[in-house]
RNA sequence: GCGCCCAUAGCUCAGCUGGAUAGAGUAUUUGACUACGAAUCAAAGGGCCGGGGGUUCGAAUCCCUCUGGGCGCACCA
């Protein structure tokens, strides 16, 4: 597709000295006002080299550039030359490459099959998958689709929460109060009963930490009853978290988690005391983190066994030697920074130069208006609860609204689930936020089913047209403001995939989604689109059809579905 | 105490590596379904961009400082 920017800058270039087209394109703007111009130049920083007012520089360039191919007009506004695009040239350029492309449109090859590693979702076994994992999971699940579709090797990782002295208690609290039975009924929730039971108890016996700790240490040793129950927890919770995976549609290539490296910790603690990193403190291994304004990171307790830390430690060797990433993007809560920033300087510190392509990607905290969630005490949203509410909620509406009723289970579930991911990617992931049934149950408005209405109803319009969509037509007919702002949007789709990768901000792609769908819908409403003049409705039909192609390639990458009819 | 993050309309948030009158959604008021789906569209009101300094031709955006909030800081993950 024409870089219609590109063109401008090196249409400048033949007349303002000094600079390159390069330069030149970088400091073209878009104006704020369309009204203004598609394109605009700025001339204040010319002023003190050509030493006069910027009006005025602009208004010779302006002068002197005249037509274009590629625009009509260049006009001096206050200092900036403002640049009209032919807009037929524009969107003839556009549209075509939208059909042509289909599916594929906004995809690329800037990847070049380069491995890159997502690290997402992660949930701890024998824990209930609440609202608090949504955000890791669903905000990874973008990244890993935006990074495939432009052209990186992907690996999908999903660092599962299963060891540590978490496991010592629940074998501990198990063993006191526990059945076989019970488990095997409703898994997470007998689980995480365990759980609590063990906490309120060491209140009162503090001993049953060690005795939890000692089981840990066992299970670390593989003692076989102790690996046992532990797989056997392991597994049940599995069960559980492949549900949730079925509804959002989200898989893995990868659930090696924290257990799959308890062999590989030797080591790291090997290569540690080789660096010289390690020091002794209050009987524990500590790496002193002092020059680099960071706490000390605790490896190794003082009983030998190790942390979270090491493990991912072990995690990083692990990958680079398997997969040899380009990449390795951690979506994991901002309440880690701290301890990425620590392993990555260990990382560092150890000598390996990959360090710097380990990148967390962190995300703002999820609560409660009661407070922050807690397990423990029960004060959580299960996401199960509000997937399955979300469902619900839009059956009702469809029943009421009878506008189609066929499929009506499969149909529910993808604009329910949908309206839950889209509210989740619509923030910029580091903003915290407090959970709220209105705000997940609205589908008013910028949500995930106002974009998918406007997809079944540019849907509709294409089934009622009777014909075949063609780049044949005549594009002075798509020169209005509306139909020219959305194809605008439709151009900038593919800039705004690899923005959004860039920046590990899914949210980008979001907006930009919503803005599509508000443009075609402005459009919908201001013109007729299936008009006896089959001239004009063949160009019109093209145009919802690159809409309707583009909003369903941006969903996609969200991870979510696009309806027909809904 | 130290470190990191956040602060924009009543509410929820956009605002790209500084650029023209700070934008959406929601709520409120009002208008549009005998044209293609009203989960829609249009209009109105609503802002010392947390406060104060600074850099710059130009600051919501960059720097300093203060205030308010969140998160983290040794044997949990």
């Amino acid at each position: 597709m024409i870089d219609f920017k590109e063109k401008i800058a090196r249409v400048l270039a033949e007349h303002v000295e000094g600079f390159t087209a390069a330069q030149l394109k970088e400091m073209l703007e878009v104006p704020a006002d369309s009204s203004m111009g598609d394109y605009a130049f700025p001339c204040f920083r010319l002023a003190k080299t050509f030493r006069k007012a910027p009006p005025m520089i602009a208004q010779e360039i302006a002068s002197k550039l005249g037509d274009a191919l590629i625009f009509e007009k260049a006009e001096n506004v206050n200092g900036y030359v403002n640049f009209f695009l032919k807009r037929a040239v524009f969107t003839e350029e556009v549209l075509k490459e939208v059909i042509e492309k289909g599916k594929g449109y906004g995809r690329s090859d800037v990847g070049e099959k380069k491995k890159v590693i997502v690290e997402f979702s992660s949930p701890n076994i024998a824990k209930p998958f609440h609202i608090g994992h949504i955000r890791s999971t669903v905000i990874g699940n973008a990244i890993y689709k935006l990074y495939d579709f432009i052209g990186y090797d992907t690996v999908r990782i999903n660092h599962l929460g299963d060891y540590g002295t978490q496991f010592g208690k629940m074998i501990v609290s198990y063993r006191r109060w526990g059945n076989e039975a019970d488990v095997k009924a409703e898994p997470i929730k007998t689980l995480l009963s365990y759980y609590v039971k063990f906490h309120e108890e060491a209140e009162k016996d503090p001993s049953l930490e060690d005795e939890a700790r000692e089981v840990f240490t066992k299970l670390e040793n593989h003692q076989p009853e102790e690996v046992r129950l532990w797989q056997w927890f392991r597994e049940e919770s599995l069960k559980e978290f492949s549900r949730v995976y079925g509804m959002l549609g989200i898989e893995f290539d990868s659930y090696a988690g924290e257990s799959f490296y308890s062999d590989k910790m030797g080591r790291v603690i090997d290569l540690l005391n080789e660096k010289k990193l390690l020091k002794e403190s209050e009987g524990a291994q500590i790496v002193e983190l002092e020059d680099y304004n960071l706490a000390p990171a605790l490896v190794m307790k003082k009983d030998g066994s190790t942390l979270y830390i090491t493990r991912d430690i072990a995690a990083a060797i692990y990958r680079k030697e398997t997969y040899d990433f380009y990449k390795n993007i951690y979506v994991v809560a901002s309440q880690q920074n701290l301890h990425f920033q620590q392993w990555i300087k260990i990382i560092e510190l150890m000598g390996f130069d990959w360090a710097k392509d380990c990148v967390h990607v962190p995300f703002g905290l999820v609560s409660l208006e009661e407070g922050t969630m807690s397990t423990r005490q029960g004060r959580v949203v299960h996401l199960e609860e509000v997937l399955n509410r979300a469902v619900k909620q839009t059956r009702e509406i469809i029943i009421e609204k009878n506008v189609n009723t066929d499929n009506i289970d499969e149909t529910s579930k993808q604009i329910g689930i949908g309206a839950v991911i889209f509210q989740e990617l619509s923030n910029n992931r580091i903003k915290d936020y407090v959970f709220s049934w209105d705000k997940v149950l609205n589908f008013e408005g910028e949500t995930g089913p106002y974009v998918q209405y406007t997809y079944a109803r540019a849907s509709s319009i294409l089934r009622k047209a009777e014909m075949e969509v063609t780049t044949a037509v005549d594009y002075h007919v798509l020169s209005t403001d509306t139909a020219y702002e959305l194809s605008k949007l439709i151009y900038k789709f593919p800039d705004i995939i690899l923005e959004a990768a860039d920046r590990y901000e899914p949210s980008i792609l979001t907006r930009h989604v919503v803005d599509i769908a508000q443009a075609f819908n402005k459009f919908y409403n201001d013109e007729h689109i299936l008009v006896a003049d089959l001239e004009v409705r063949k160009a019109k039909i093209l145009l919802v059809s690159a809409a309707r192609n583009t909003i369903k390639n941006g969903l996609t990458l969200l991870g979510m579905e696009a309806p027909e009819k809904m």
